[in-house]
DNA sequence: CCTACCGATCGGTAGG
DNA sequence: CCTACCGATCGGTAGG
């Protein structure tokens, strides 16, 4: 992702950083010690550059978090446009929505797992709050449509079968760390058999 | 659970607040805004009391953080110790710690989210975090026991299988409140459908 | 002398 | 990108 604070030929003054790497090092620390918590100083130090030097790039620490809040929602979004575009059975796009929300989880974990964590105290945690509220809404309209094709489960409200659902996506934060044993493509199987199967085999 | 922020007869002194209720009040603010990001001053003010007075009833900040901890650790062994009494199938030892957890989540609800939120910068937090790592493996062993009594699916690793379990309980912090529509009971009986079962309905 | 505080301020550090 | 700063606020403690 975050490939660019190198020299890039033909381009004048310093190397420095760019927005892109400068975020990355916002948001791995955001996720450390909370946005809140985390002061301009300290992101300065674990970048190895000042504190004005950060303000050189971007006007101010909420935008950093805009930024990072952003590129996950973009991701996720674009996931619900793939699915939206299929004619299939609702089931079927639930699934592709899961499987690619884990996809998107695992490639931006550190910009997913700060939007997992936002508290809503400013404007801009409020705006990404709303968006989230859009994908659940959009992800119930799924399972709602799936129970009416007889393909979900009718003893659980949709909204609540939906919530159950992506608490489970979005708790992979918590543990999940791609580049280990478990490829996110596992993962994905994984998650889909244990939501829309169970763990419990089958009695008899 | 703080109904000690009154006058008890033949003490002296003025009624004044408990460590019981100073600790709702700083939990709730730790919840909203995070423990680092949330400043004595605040607390007293929204405790309508000084911060001195804070310093009265409880010796730190962090001291506050550990009692909060402590009560939702607690809670939720004391729940693994009564399913550990039991002697029957360990898919029912399961169930049991399932529906204890979601019971404890919803009656300890800011305490086990503030639990669930930790990011281990201090002392305290790694040392709570060492006793949820610790739940973990015993619902971890649960999983693999159910497995060998062939009560719970072999394709997925048991380890994963309680992750994503309790992935599932944990998530409820994020969007359960008691006193609505939905009762804990019903909660219940909804995370053992959807997480034994699946959301599918069985084919055919 | 007790419990339950208050008004003021300490040495350091926050975001900008 | 740096040095040099600001208004304010931090966790914690003094005497009464």
């Amino acid at each position: 992702m975050s490939v660019d604070a190198v020299r890039v030929p033909g381009r004048r003054g310093r190397p420095g950083h760019s927005v892109d790497s400068l975020l990355d090092g916002a948001v791995a620390l955001f996720n450390e010690r909370g946005y809140e918590a985390t002061s301009m100083d300290e992101l300065a130090a674990r970048l190895g550059i000042t504190k004005s030097a950060i303000y050189h790039h971007v006007p101010s620490k909420v935008e950093l978090l805009r930024l990072a809040l952003d590129r996950a929602l973009d991701a996720l979004f674009a996931v619900t446009q793939e699915a939206g575009a299929s004619t299939g059975p609702a089931i079927d796009r639930l699934e592709y929505v899961v499987r690619g929300s884990v996809r998107v989880l695992a490639a931006e974990l550190p910009f997913v797992t700060l939007l997992l964590r936002l508290r809503g105290n400013t404007e801009v945690e409020r705006t990404a709050l709303q968006r989230r509220r859009e994908f659940d809404r959009i992800v119930t309209g799924l399972v709602r449509a799936a129970e009416h094709e007889g393909d979900v489960r009718t003893d659980v409200d949709p909204a609540l079968v939906s919530r159950l659902l992506f608490g489970t996506v979005n708790s992979l934060t918590e543990w999940y760390r791609p580049g280990g044993d478990l490829s996110a493509e596992d993962l994905s199987d994984a998650v889909v058999t244990i939501t829309f199967s169970g763990l419990r085999t089958t009695p008899g």
